[in-house]
Formats: structure tokens, sequence, C-alpha cells
DNA sequence: CTCTTGACGCACA
DNA sequence: GTGTGCGCCAAGA
């Protein structure tokens, strides 16, 4: 079951703790590809569990919303992340200087 | 096997 | 501080 790459992400992406969001370069760097960012979504895009990978802790670098949400929309990330004590600075971006998971 | 797209990030103007 | 362009890695057609 070793994707290499897409597990890592996983992996990294359900390490990050309740009331935390991390951001997709900060994911691509734990998973050993700095620069791989772009792929990061994408390893979620293919989110085989989103009930195990929570990808609504995952926003881009500004704290934005990806947009492109597999559980259900941006509506459904915004109650997920705001349940779990997530300030929002705007519909859709996180205060992610806040909020940001500390790997 | 080759080209384009893609849930991003950083550098430069 | 804001806007635009280029780059990196991987997968789909």
């Amino acid at each position: 079951m070793e994707q290499g790459f897409f597990a890592k992400v996983y992996e990294a992406v359900r390490r990050i703790p309740c009331g935390k969001v991390a951001t997709y370069g900060q994911i691509a760097r734990i998973v050993g590809n700095p620069r791989a960012a772009r792929q990061v979504g994408w390893a979620l895009h293919v989110n085989p569990e989103p009930y195990v990978t929570p990808c609504h802790r995952v926003v881009n670098r500004e704290g934005k919303l990806s947009g492109a949400f597999a559980f259900g929309g941006a509506d459904a990330q915004r109650y997920l992340l705001m349940n779990e004590g997530v300030e929002f600075i705007d519909d859709e971006t996180v205060d992610i200087a806040k909020y940001l998971w500390e790997a």
C-alpha cells in the first residue's frame, strides 16, 4: 500500500492536531519534497479516505481554502475548522498566523 | 513515450 | 504591499 509520496502526504496530514491547520508547503516539506506543494494538493485530490485524511485542515500559504474540497465543499470545511476552534479571517481564509501547525 | 494540467510557492517588477 | 510570472513533481490523456 506504499504509494510513496501519497502515503507520506496522508500520514503528515493525519498528524495535524485538532484546532490547527497546515499548509501544502508544510506537508510537502515533511514528505521530503518542499517543491511538491502542488502534488500535496493532488494527493488530497485522490484522497482515498477523506474521513481519515483531514484535508480540511490543509490550506495554502495564505491560509486560504483551496476551493476544491473533497468533503462536501468549502462550507463544510469552514464548519469543521470553526468547530475545532479555528478562527476565520474571511469566509474562506483562516488565521493561519495563529493556528498554523508546528511540525 | 510526449505534452498539458494541477487542491502551490517563491522570486521579481 | 501588491501584481505577475516562472518553477517543481506527479499523473492523466
